[in-house]
DNA sequence: TCATTTAACGTTTTT
DNA sequence: CGTTAAATGA
């Protein structure tokens, strides 16, 4: 250990007798049912650094496993914090990370002994509705009796069950299954053909590598000595046998969860696995963590009268010592709009008296769809908010497109990404070529790169096309000799150079100065990659979710800004990603009956308790204050729609009667946001400055509205009544 | 083959 | 309403 590392007992200071017991307790299986804001992410940090720092076992020998990157990234921080030692010595740390990114490390290891490439991509959600639209096609099955989607779904599901192609045409039953069933293992055959493996196949292939492999499946148990899982109420069947697998020689298994707070059943993930973790683990510790730090009584109170009517649940009982604090308070709009501006006068009051910075709140929703009017209303009144989630980088068409042709330089047989880009920029290949080629190619069976390395000599190809793609063969092979020679980012630019990419994406249009920009992030984000070469810039493209980059509306940074410099700005996010975060104020939005609880949840016992839950994280989410609020009205597909107020604010109702007075506070807002006031008299092609957008041209202008053009940062729709603008 | 138009379509949550 | 897929015209 380094000499920075300060006494053993030091570890256990400011912990509570439970949680320094579930550190202190390093041996055999241990479940630790940690309740909201009780401490768990300090327990399991304090415990792996106990770990380390008596010499229990090295870094090498411990895996943790998150839920998000993220979670890996804090708690990576927190570790190094606590042993004091220095920000270089990363690869002193434990392997932290996802079940995906821990697969991903196995497969790329070991993966050859079940047939797994070393150099598999990884096929995201997009890619893989691709191949199964292929598959879909290829046996005329009607897209419209049977979405891909819906196929894609019910594959997906069987695959986080451990359930093979033949297994499940055994089993199923409906039209849509045994649709499914066709589907199914053709669309592995293609995945096998493409060298590449879906999110589901990295957990499935590397449980299917730890069973069969004996050899393989030892060295592993004897590498990771000490197995932390996090988040344990959302693993599925699939997950929950790679931990069998690697633990089943030592049992030094430790789970941290909160059936509470299981969300991801869609998912696969079955909270029954904590649950049963006792029965299943022999001889294991149960730890309880049921005081609370973060919420006040009221906030704690609130939550636990909601979350008291669900039936299926574990028994515990949250306390705190704290204050009861200010009142819930539960808000009744007209509209989405006037939710947007009721949540925007709250918040300016709080900035403007000094009582809080904007980086103090949290404005949480149910679906994504719910966040572009708070965007607009936040907008129009300049106030700085960042998103989590939603819109995503990766998955912008540019950014897309430029990671295929990186995918297709490194995996040459990787088929969907040659669709993608074959025609990209437009080289004269349409869909009737593509059609002459993939025969051509079936017909002389030829793997693709194969069959694009000798594509000259294929007759039947017009000279146009066939120019095309010995063009784009010569591209891709080129770059291929380059892989190891170069950068990812002196890779990705020359290609970019080599395509002449910008000038493609270029259309005099800000969408298009929008789309240069992001590509010019990626190479950003591709210069974080030096060290790991370009497979592993893939890997982390593939396996970063949006939970763990900040996108700031205005300036939309690339992944990779970290979030402990969080910037002063308001958090916008749906109840899912704010899963294991925390705010001093949070409002809860469109507590309407189809919205929380969904729509697609109100006949299902099952799904409206998960919905309940969700209700349940979003509040004990809030530190001090927080705010519930339903609109009348809503707008959806053009028109209005009323809905009733959400059963959870019922729920809490109930509550008023039962607890003391003052847990909650009714207030009917009304919608109108005062009378506008013209400041400044704008023409179309104006130049302007924003203060926080910088300079910018004037678009358009609608009555107060005006439609203004910001270099390197987007086009904005802006109330010039409200927003810091002037004249240049 | 490609770009523009029109029609249809659908909204839960994400590794 | 806003986005994306088919259909049309050049």
């Amino acid at each position: 250990m380094s000499k920075g590392v300060k006494g053993v007992d030091a570890l256990l200071v400011g912990l509570n007798a439970e949680q320094a017991r579930a550190v202190k307790t390093t041996e055999g299986p241990l479940l630790i049912l940690a309740g909201a804001g009780s401490g768990k992410t300090k327990t399991l940090t304090h415990r792996t650094a106990y770990i380390l720092a008596t010499n229990r076992a090295t870094a090498y020998n411990i895996l943790a496993v998150t839920f998000t990157n993220k979670a890996a990234g804090e708690m990576r921080h927190r570790i190094t914090e606590l042993l004091g030692g220095s920000r270089g010595n990363r690869n002193l740390l434990p392997f932290m990370g996802t079940f995906h990114a821990v697969c991903v490390r196995i497969l790329r290891r070991d993966g050859e002994h079940i047939g797994v490439p070393r150099n598999f991509v990884i096929w995201d959600e997009v890619d893989r509705l691709a191949a199964i639209k292929q598959v879909a096609r290829k046996l005329n099955i009607d897209e419209k009796k049977f979405p891909p989607r819906l196929l894609a779904a019910l594959i997906s599901g069987a695959k986080n069950e451990m359930v093979t192609a033949v297994e499940y045409a055994d089993m199923a039953g409906s039209p849509a299954e045994l649709t499914a069933a066709k589907v199914f293992p053709l669309y592995q055959d293609l995945l096998k053909e493409n060298g590449a493996l879906d999110f589901d196949d990295l957990i499935a292939r590397a449980v299917e590598l730890l069973s069969t492999q004996k050899p393989i499946r030892d060295k592993w148990q004897q590498q990771f000595k000490y197995v932390m899982i996090d988040e344990y109420q959302d693993t599925n069947a699939a997950q929950y046998q790679l931990v069998k697998l690697l633990t089943s020689s030592h049992h030094n298994i430790a789970v941290v969860g909160d059936d509470w707070q299981s969300i991801y059943s869609w998912r696969g993930a079955d909270y029954r696995n904590i649950l049963n973790f006792e029965n299943d683990y022999e001889g294991c510790t149960v730890i309880k963590l049921e005081q609370n730090y973060r919420s006040s009584k009221n906030i704690l109170d609130a939550a636990h009268n909601v979350i008291s009517h669900n039936k299926d649940r574990s028994q515990k009982k949250l306390w705190t010592p704290a204050p009861a604090g200010p009142p819930i308070q539960i808000l009744q709009v007209s509209s989405e709009r006037a939710e947007a501006e009721a949540i925007v006068r709250r918040i300016r009051t709080a900035v403007d008296g000094a009582t809080n910075n904007f980086s103090d709140f949290a404005v949480l929703y149910r679906t994504n769809a719910q966040s572009r009017a708070i965007e607009e209303v936040f907008v129009s009144y300049s106030l700085p908010y960042r998103i989590v989630g939603g819109l995503r980088f990766y998955e912008r068409k540019e950014i897309k497109d430029v990671m295929a042709y990186l995918r297709l330089i490194y995996q040459p047989d990787d088929s969907v990404s040659f669709e993608r880009i074959v025609n990209v920029p437009p080289r004269g290949i349409g869909t009737k070529s593509l059609e002459v080629f993939a025969n051509w190619r079936a017909s002389e069976g030829l793997s693709l790169s194969k069959a694009l390395a000798k594509v000259e000599t294929c007759q039947l190809l017009t000279n146009k096309a066939r120019q095309g793609l010995s063009e784009l063969a010569e591209i891709t092979s080129s770059f291929r000799t380059q892989i190891d020679n170069l950068t990812p980012e002196a890779l990705t630019e020359r290609l970019l150079r080599k395509l002449d990419y910008f000038r493609y994406l270029v259309d005099g249009t800000p969408q298009g100065e929008a789309r240069v920009e992001n590509v010019k992030e990626l190479l950003n984000v591709a210069a974080q990659y030096h060290d790991t070469g370009l497979s592993g810039f893939l890997e982390e493209v593939a396996l970063v979710s949006d939970l763990d980059t900040v996108n700031m509306k205005g300036s939309d940074k690339p992944p990779g800004a970290r979030s402990e410099d969080r910037p002063n700005a308001v958090t916008l996010m749906t109840l899912h990603s704010a899963k294991g975060l925390e705010f001093p104020v949070v409002f809860i939005t469109g507590l309407e009956e189809t919205v929380l609880p969904h729509s697609r949840a109100l006949y299902n016992v099952t799904e409206l308790e998960e919905e309940r839950r969700l209700m349940y994280v979003g509040m004990t989410r809030a530190k001090q204050e927080l705010y519930l609020i339903h609109a009348v009205a809503r707008g959806l597909y053009g028109g209005y729609v009323a809905n009733p107020p959400s059963r959870f604010l019922a729920d809490i109702k109930d509550s008023r009667i039962a607890t003391a007075a003052g847990v909650l506070a009714f207030e009917d807002i009304d919608d109108v946001p005062g009378e506008p006031h013209y400041v400044l008299e704008l023409a179309e092609g104006e130049a302007v400055r924003h203060q926080i957008f910088g300079e910018g041209t004037v678009l358009e202008v609608a009555g107060e509205t005006a439609t203004i053009y910001f270099k390197g940062k987007g086009t904005k729709k802006l109330n010039i009544a409200f927003a810091p603008l002037q004249k240049i």
